[in-house]
DNA sequence: TAAACATTTGACCAAAAGGTCAGCATCACG
DNA sequence: CGTGATGCTGACCTTTTGGTCAAATGTTTA
């Protein structure tokens, strides 16, 4: 059915066309608030045509999540157990605040089907992310031993940092809500706050 | 339509059964994702039944959002100008994970809406919930001011707190997946953590 | 260029879902 | 205990929506 294996040039374009499309409904609506006929206007197709890509809405929302699931992880990946461990975790916190600026229609996706129970990638959460999960934990733990940093619990740390810098793309209403709405860039703001506030935290004892 | 004033006996007991049956609903799946023989399933009626106490599937959700926003609010009201502020502060962040531990429902159900740019409760958000928040960053900013706790950016505070304790409730299953599922209590830890890190944050320089 | 293959769509289908209504059941109260 | 108000439901209606299909159009290549 061409979804695993886009080959033709004409199959790359719509494929990836639907694929921005959908991102764009499913993250403003949530799964069941989306439907086949606003993902096909939005990528410019028919909903037949958009159904000869991807066998069903299903197939769409899937191999949505788990195409950026990989992205989603990188930066905590990347966080480098040789690294200054101070510097290695303000710059985790710091990419992080950046995707939310830069993808916030990825976060919402990730948030909308989580908030809702992750039916559909539960097994991702309970697989791979857990793993990741565990072994930066691990590092994070060892810095703690050698004194690095201030001793707190690592998976609790990585929460936070989820929590405090996904905040800006998934309750972004609310945040503009609130702040002054002709001030665009809270996320200058949101950097340097949340930059001192895991600085002071990490301070070792 | 005995919305705004329920009156008989039988009245409030049915008013109340939708609503808490809603709230199961709507915070699992959604606005969008939950249905009316859901609700009614739920609450032990039938659907045109559900429909004599409230006029449309949008009304119970209104309903239940308003009434909600009050509860939500509370603590931050709560918030004492006279107090001590790292106590204020520090007590603030318990109680809002508390209400995470306590009230998970009403948190997803908060985030439901707002990650979908919060159709139906923009105009609280833009109100009563922007002057609450305008009224008590200027008392930490007065507490900042008079050296009693560090120079932070108190909205960006206040957005951290929410991030920080409301992610237990509204990312569960996340919390759930990538923790020890046999240890139900991370409640426990979440709080030492968060406790130590606003501590931290706000001790004076 | 013509056969083979890929792409596209209008028309259609069945199921789901929000909502209505006529009439029956039950309750409160004089 | 009778009557008017309140409460309840089966049957039905309409719209929305995910999905199918035959036929038409476009593209590739021998």
């Amino acid at each position: 059915m061409t979804v695993s294996a886009p080959k033709t040039r004409i199959q790359k374009r719509k494929h990836s066309a639907i694929l921005e499309a959908a991102l764009d409904v499913f993250s403003s609506h949530g799964y069941r608030g989306s439907t086949l006929d606003q993902i096909a206007s939005a990528a410019g197709i028919s909903k037949p045509n958009l159904l000869y890509y991807f066998p069903s809405k299903e197939a769409i929302h899937v191999a949505l999540l788990s195409g950026l699931m990989e992205t989603w992880l990188n930066p905590l990946k990347q966080l480098n157990a040789s690294g200054q461990p101070i510097e290695e975790i303000v710059s985790y916190v710091k990419q992080k605040l950046d995707m939310s600026r830069r993808f916030p229609r990825e976060s919402r996706l990730f948030a909308n089907e989580i908030v809702q129970g992750a039916p559909r990638i539960l097994g991702q959460i309970k697989g791979p992310l857990r793993a990741l999960v565990a072994e930066k934990s691990a590092v994070i733990s060892n810095w703690s031993k050698d004194g690095h940093i201030a001793k707190i619990d690592p998976t609790h740390l990585i929460f936070s940092i989820w929590a405090t810098t996904q905040h800006y793309a998934d309750f972004d209403v609310q945040v503009r809500g609130i702040l002054d709405p002709s001030n665009d860039d809270h996320f200058a703001a949101a950097e340097d706050f949340l930059e001192r506030m895991y600085r002071n935290l990490l301070a070792p004892d």
